[in-house]
Parts: structure tokens; C-alpha cells; sequence
DNA sequence: TAGCCCATGTAATTGGTTACATGATTGA
DNA sequence: TCAATCATGTAACCAATTACATGGGCTA
């Protein structure tokens, strides 16, 4: 029982900065989806009821031009900031112990773990499996440090920052780690040489 | 769009040896549970669907007592066997490239990045994190040696075995690489040092 | 004025777990 | 004969994605 996890990720969201449903996608598609996704299917219902929990409001932006006509449409966008209340039901959850794990079903070890069932093609695309892995995890590996940097640059100062980087280097031991498996693995699964040349 | 990994799960999981639903189950969580899990609610409906697809057939055991007596008891338990078909499809989803990533929802870096929310307790409890992670994954290295060991006892003349040891070398690879994370975040979150007495 | 983002939302569907109901068999 | 385990199944629920509908604002 995952229980409700989005609502902690977007009040958690909401504290970098206030944002509307269409920030909030924008933050977790560019900012941490790594290791976090959402979708507006999700975003919007619960922004609705964090503001009825009063967990965060919405401090309605009126457009440019409302403002300087006067008109009164109603406001371009929706922002939402974290409540008082909001900071706490948070920080009582992050105080919680996490669930001890997260993705229990890796596709490439079910494949693998079946892989001779493949028939004559098996180890061919058991070679295949891997080596595509192996340069998903090279090219995390690269925006890793690339992120590294640029949040080091632009952030500097930020309090968050020192947390912003421990998930970082998460990314980078595991995807480090997963090259060298990689690499053992094509090591295991590589075809029997070819008889040398007399 | 996963598109239905399950019915490979049981498809691949029925080459390894006929089994009932029951049994599938007891694979899932005592053979491969650190990367692939299946619950009833999944596994029998996929076996009633797989059956009629043609892909297994039912080689319903009798009792003991059924066969001994005469008795036309219906078959104590359904045992699935795959089909040259069911192989067939099963070679043909390995030979299709994976999921580039399995599990992007890694709660503790949620709460690792927001950790700084967490109030006065907010070092403490993100150290406390790390911790039960680190405990966590030095549990699963043992399983993963001593499985390892049992394999190479148990099987050794298996033809799977060599993709099975790829798989518990993934394991192995990843929480090597997280404990070492952890030992590295630890020290980034230790407390400041009390001050040294004079 | 066309095309592209910005922006909000919902309905349908999927994938999966949990909890429960039911009953047979086995062994203490 | 009682408890544990084997065994099959389903209904309710939950989390999440996808696809769509809708429309405002900006700029080439």
C-alpha cells in the first residue's frame, strides 16, 4: 500500500516554489524524473484536494492584459503555494520511514533471466538487451554530470541544494554500476570466438 | 505502455518446469522477488486467458487417492505446461528490445530531496533514511551470495543458470553500488561534530 | 491568421494488489 | 479432529497513464 505518494511529491514541489498543474508536470518531466514521474491525470485531482485539505491555496495570477484593463477575466493560471498546514503534514511525512523499495519489476531481468528460451537468436539478443542498457546508463551517466554542474553553477546558494545532489550521485552510483555489469555481462554472454586462423 | 509483461512472466516461468497457479506463485516471491513479483489476482486470470490462447494446456494431476481407487475425482490441482505456440510467442517477446527503465518512482530520493522540509528532525530523519536503506540493501547482498551459492550447488548442470547468475549479479552490482552510496551520503549528512572537549 | 505553446481538466483504460470466499489434503 | 498448508478464484479497490476536449495568448 504505496499510499498517496503524488500528494507528498507535488506539496513537496509546491515548497521549491509555487507553481501551477502545468509547472508541476514541467518540474518532474525536467527536473527529477529520474526517479519521480506524474501525469496531469494525477497533478489536477490532487491539487484539487490539497486546496480543500487546505494543504495548499491558490493565489490566482490575472493576466497581463486583465490587469491593465481592468477587465475581470478571470485569472490565466492557477499557483498554488504550500500552507502552513501544507509544511506540516509534509514534514510528517518525510519523517516516516520509507517503503523499502521502489521498481520491483525489471523488465531486462525478466528477459535475461529467460533469455535461452529465445532459441537460435538467444544470445544474440540477450547481447542485443544489454548493450542497449549499457548505453541507456552511459548517456544517465552524462546528463548526471551534466545536471551536477548546472545545478552547482545556478544553485549555489540554494539550501536545498546539498539533498538535490545526494539524489544525483544515487543515479550516478547505480548507473555507474550498471555500466560495469554491462560490461561483465557481454563478457559472459559473448559468442564463442571463432577458431583462430592456423 | 507495459503491455502486458505478465503473461510473459508465466509463460517463461512454465519453461522452467510445469507448474500450477499456486506454484507461480511460490516462483515469483521465493525465486526472482527482487526483480519480478505476481500476485493471484494476476496469475490466474492470465492462466484461464493463456489456455485459451492455446499458449499452455492443462495437464490436470490426479489425487492420489483418485488413482488409486478409480474415483473420478476432478484433478486436484491444474499443472500448466507451455505449448510449442506459447514458446513461440515467448521467443518473440525476448527478441524485442525492453523497457528502458524499470521502477521510476524511488520514494526515498522523494523524500531525500525534500528532506530539507522535514523541520529541526529534518537531518536526523534523512540520516535515519540512509540507514534503514543501507541495511536494506547489505540484507539483500547476503541473499544474493548465498542464492548464488545454492544455484551453483543445485543446478550446476542447468543450461538456465548462466542467465540466472546475470541476474543476481545485477542485484549484486546495484547494492554494492547503494551501500557505498550511503556510506558517501552518510557522511554528507553527519551532524556537525560536538565540539571537542579542551 | 495560422500555428504553437500555455493551461486545465476528465474519461477510459490498464496494471496491479488486497482481501476475501471456499474447500481439499495432510500430518500432528 | 484440529491446524496448517495447498489450491483456486473473484470483487473491490488503487495508482497511474493515455488520450482527448477545450480554449487563451503570443508571435511570425
Amino acid at each position: 500500500m504505496p499510499e498517496n505518494r503524488t500528494r507528498y511529491a507535488v506539496l513537496g514541489a509546491l515548497t521549491v516554489e509555487p507553481m501551477s498543474g502545468y509547472d508541476l508536470k514541467r518540474f518532474f518531466e525536467q527536473g527529477v524524473s529520474f526517479f519521480w514521474t506524474e501525469s496531469y491525470g494525477q497533478i489536477y485531482p490532487i491539487l484539487k484536494q490539497l486546496k480543500i485539505e487546505g494543504l495548499v491555496v491558490d493565489a490566482g495570477e490575472k493576466t497581463e492584459a486583465a490587469t491593465r484593463t481592468g477587465v475581470p477575466a478571470h485569472p490565466r493560471r492557477a499557483v498554488y503555494t504550500v500552507t502552513p498546514a501544507g509544511r506540516e503534514a509534509l514534514a510528517r511525512w518525510l519523517a516516516e520511514p520509507a517503503e523499502p523499495q521502489g521498481g520491483r519489476r525489471l523488465e531486462i531481468l525478466l528477459k535475461l533471466f529467460f533469455a535461452r528460451q529465445g532459441g537460435d537468436r538467444a544470445a544474440e539478443s540477450a547481447r542485443r538487451l544489454v548493450a542497449d542498457f549499457r548505453a541507456n546508463h552511459a548517456a544517465l551517466l552524462a546528463t548526471y554530470t551534466a545536471t551536477e554542474a548546472r545545478l552547482r553553477a545556478e544553485h549555489a546558494a540554494h539550501p536545498d541544494l546539498p539533498f538535490w545532489l545526494l539524489t544525483l550521485s544515487y543515479g550516478e552510483h547505480v548507473s555507474r554500476a550498471l555500466v560495469a555489469w554491462c560490461d561483465a555481462a557481454g563478457r559472459t554472454l559473448a559468442a564463442p570466438p571463432t577458431p583462430p586462423a592456423p
